[in-house]
DNA sequence: TATGAATGAGGCTTCATTCAT
DNA sequence: AATGAATGAAGCCTCATTCAT
């Protein structure tokens, strides 16, 4: 009987060793892409880096693309839980916590997410993998529908500008998105200060499309918002 | 004499062949670079699309990656340009044009925008136009000089927030980029009224870091706001 | 007592068990190699396909080469096996018995003879297996040598032509053979009426080298040879 | 006008050159595919043996198996010139003057014949060349056309059994393509007097279906035939 | 003993770049 | 000056075989 047990215990741990070691590869993948570019991580980098050779990165994914769709999975999956979260507290009376929240997890780690992007501009025709590009399309798709809801009660609470709810968190997306793309240029004069940057552009998204920019605002300029984005 | 001057007409007509052809190529690129996956462009279908071997090429480039910053160069010289105007214009007056232009010249053809910006990403760390790349960057921050001379004026008429200049440029640059990200972006449910939301857009951007944003508006800044954005 | 022979039990037990699983790879991979192209049979389908694990496989044989030979050998022995009780038919007075056996031994399954044809080509070269290599083609000389006995008794009777005894079966071989390869080339038009077709080869086989093909018919005997084909 | 055509001429004679090269792989790999093993075969080793780089090989087969294909086709096409040639020849009264003709171009190079017959096996499944393999076998089904003609005369002239007339090429073809087998079998004894051996399979293969077996038979020996057969 | 994860040599193919004509 | 054939480094992937559990 003890030797039952220890025996199916030897198979879990098996298993957990083989999770473990996919989680490495993909450590190692992304610790890759974020210091090199990305076409120089070559599968046997990746392999090397992750301790393993370089046929086992294949026991693990079909392709080298179904690594890189992973990341993104991940990634997108991490978004959607904080999103989650700020929904819940949205629906708790904190009317800008769902984009709150939504900026907070994109530019925790703007490497990451700027990563994502590449990866997927790089990924958008590649034939294996359509699947999974598919399902990440889904889970961004399924958020939507939770933010639509959440946007209009908010709008039909006068909280919001009245304009199509997806409007205001495509707006949303668009700044947070450029905002990443602002941390990694390397164009810009002052790269001091960006802590701050960062807080104000984030000030910018909560408050952008509000009734009123914030602050109760006077019922006349209301109107006149109103006309004006009509 | 006429030998000389039709000697040197020849010269010239010959220079002259010789910069079309180049322009040939560089057209010929971007064609393609809009058109396929990035990687899918090939020296070969370059060449072949320009209407020449593939060997005469490098008669104008030293390397692949020179046609690709020569895309990013003409691309930021023109960015330069409209900005310039704006510029010139916010000076007499209309305080936002800067601003609006930036917009205008980045959103009129967002997917070359956003080819930049992901030839950018690639061509990061290439060795060769290290140099070219550098000019890049000169360009842009060239201009953010002239951005921050006339931000720093604006703020101090009252009309921004008091941020570092940079702040404001920055966010508009941030959420300019986010727009051509969003546009081309395949994740989301809604792609109709997508002019809608881009002007939904660029008002955010045009009006972003005004003062009136953060704090109570007086009424006269309030019909300032209204005459500028219709 | 009963502890030595349940243990005895066992072993034998263990044996027959490992002996079936030999069985099974066998079957496994000759069900394989028919259905598929025999490039795509890997040592992985193979074990899985007989329901055991890839390494189980190589306690059974050193080699994937190995598998393949022992596929050969035994269809090599089977093939042996008919035309033993042929040549035996044959001194019993059936004069064409084991050409006869020989023909429809091979064309019984002439999908697996094809196979076999064609991992001989692949093997031919193969270092390990040299023994089992050698073995087959042992295994396929000794029994020229019976069929050299057969025939040159029936020379000497004047059945059959007077050259040399293999020269027969080697005809015969080679029309077999060929009458595999015709089974399932995909070249020809008429795909229908096979089993004729086979039976006029059969025929053929049967006949030729008789020493009545050389020499002038009477016109009855053509008229029964008509019908008899018909 | 001197420069005009020594121009075309170049490029006549860079075209050539090209072409040279062509035939220079072909070569390479028939040379190696008949020394070694064919899955011993790679590009690398080809375009070594051809001097050239391995690059240059694919300016002139998009894919290896490509190179196989051309190999098939141009023996193809050769088998049916000769055939064709031997077509002729029967027309003109020598009844048996094709299917020498066929026996002589399979067994002229029985090494390249059994090359061919092996790279259609392991061709069969390839998704590239599909095109081309159709294309080998119209080639063959067109000279079955031929073949069928000139059978059906002859067999209404009453020089052949009869029988539906591919049933005669077939049974030609399978004993051809068994003698090439038989040739290149390592597992006989007796691997002297080949040559007399193929001229023996030969005769049967040209006499074959014959009616009335090509020459009288006596009596007695039509009886035994008719015993022994039945 | 059976297992299957790990391995890495080696195959095919692409494409930026060179260079002889 | 223009060409495009030649080149070969480098990438991705397969699979027979090994070996620790």
């Amino acid at each position: 009987m003890s030797n039952k047990t220890s025996s199916s215990d030897r198979i879990r741990e098996k298993k957990k060793l083989f999770l473990d070691r996919e989680q490495k590869i993909i450590e190692a993948a992304l610790e890759l892409f974020l210091k090199e570019s990305i076409d120089c991580v070559t599968v046997s980098k990746i392999a090397s880096k992750a301790g393993i050779g370089k046929g086992t990165v294949y026991k693990h994914f079909l392709t080298k693309n179904e690594i890189l769709v992973r990341i993104m999975l991940d990634y997108e999956r991490n978004i959607t839980d904080c999103l989650a979260a700020g929904i819940i507290k949205a629906e708790k009376g904190d009317a800008g916590a769902a984009c709150q929240a939504y900026f907070q997890a994109r530019l925790a780690r703007p490497d990451l997410d700027r990563l994502v992007q590449q990866l997927e501009g790089r990924l958008a025709d590649a034939a294996d993998i359509a699947e999974q590009l598919e399902e990440l399309h889904n889970i961004r798709r399924s958020n939507e529908d939770s933010l639509s809801d959440m946007l209009t009660k908010q709008i039909g609470a006068g909280v919001l500008e009245d304009v199509p709810p997806h409007f205001h968190y495509l707006a949303c997306w668009a700044l947070a998105q450029g905002a990443v793309d602002l941390w990694y240029s390397k164009s810009w004069n002052y790269r001091h200060d960006t802590a701050d940057l960062m807080k104000f552009i984030t000030n910018i998204g909560v408050t952008m499309g509000n009734r009123g920019q914030y602050h109760p605002v006077s019922k006349d300029t209301a109107k006149k918002k109103k006309l004006k984005s009509s």
